[in-house]
DNA sequence: TTTAGTTGCGTGATTACTCACGCATAAAGG
DNA sequence: CCTTTATGCGTGAGTAATCACGCAACTAAA
């Protein structure tokens, strides 16, 4: 009964987030800003999203998830490991090059006190294949003998200043994502 | 003639806005709460720093030379490169062990829109001996042969990655510094 | 007819910065 | 060495602007 919320609202607000906090950065994004963006008015933003804050951790939520799903479809399970890494690395930073806002978004919110450490952990749950990958690797002896947390952290890493000179010098892209990916391989690989 | 400013006071009020802003975060911090940690009036800070951009400006630069000379002095210019390397890498770790606040201070600042280009261009100056250390070794064909900046940029990225795990295993430091480095030296040289 | 979404102005809280006044200090003059 | 005076720092209440969110009236769906 009654009128139900709208899937599209709820949309074009998170779009609209995503526009104007990549373009303004998340400290100067006034809701009001937010709401005009999604051609809605400031206090259905609220019906929506109970406070400024939830409506940045969904944003958060969302972001990490269409990531996630980017990297992961299609993941070759039966390909060899460096194979597989590399299938992963490649999703990144295609990602990256091809969604700069959101990718842009998601650097503002890694460190904003905003986002609670409740949503840091779900955004991060659907990351656990890729340490299982690790995990595995490790056991094998195809990895160094490092503690998975930390190839992850160094993968990571690695993948953003590869995105960062890609997005710079975008002639050059196609081989900063190749040299970024042997940097990390050799850098973790188990010597014979 | 008249009164002179207080050097003390200048540094205490940078003192202070270390602290405020590494607890609660840039965004988080009005510059009343700085000045009453420094123990000064509100007006007092406005006579030492024009705004609190300025001020902000002022902090990271201080921070990002302080940094510098920590992984510079007593370089070691006639050891091996891969010394060299590792000197400068435990000179950065051991400095964000030593001063975890002004560490956050750094990450908060790094992506702040207060930030001007210019303050970014004049805070990496004092690094640029590293830099000419990776273009003599690329030279030489001891590192592979990678653009000189993404080298920096992934030993950056990596440093932060190590300390960072530092932080969270202490009893785990050393280790992590080690195969940090590790890492970053098996990503970057040259196979023979 | 009922229920809940939609609207946009109102509001209380917060904040960067100002300003008039008081006072400490350094130079000038004796 | 003491007094005078010009100068500009120190103070904290005041101010104008901004913002997240509330709300009363309205409207559309069931």
């Amino acid at each position: 009964m009654a009128r139900p919320r709208s899937v599209d609202k709820h949309a074009a607000i998170l779009d609209a987030a995503i526009q104007v906090i990549a373009q303004r950065g998340l400290a100067a994004t006034p809701t009001s800003a937010i709401s005009k963006a999604a051609g809605v008015a400031e206090g259905t933003l609220f019906t929506y999203f109970k406070t400024k804050d939830a409506l940045v951790n969904a944003l958060y939520l969302e972001i990490k998830r269409e990531l996630a799903d980017a990297m992961m479809v299609h993941f070759p399970h039966h390909a060899t490991i460096r194979q597989q890494l590399q299938y992963v690395w490649d999703g990144f930073v295609r990602w990256g090059v091809a969604h700069p806002a959101k990718k842009q978004v998601i650097d503002q919110l890694k460190t904003a006190a905003a986002i609670t450490p409740e949503t840091r952990q779900v955004a991060g749950a659907p990351f656990a294949e890729i340490e299982q990958l690790f995990r595995a690797s490790v056991a094998n002896r195809v990895l160094r003998d490092y503690p998975v947390a930390f190839i992850w952290g160094c993968m990571a890493s690695l993948g953003e200043v590869t995105l960062e000179f890609m997005a710079r010098e975008p002639e050059a892209a196609d081989a900063y994502r190749q040299i970024g990916f042997e940097m990390l391989w050799n850098g973790i690989v188990q010597p014979k």
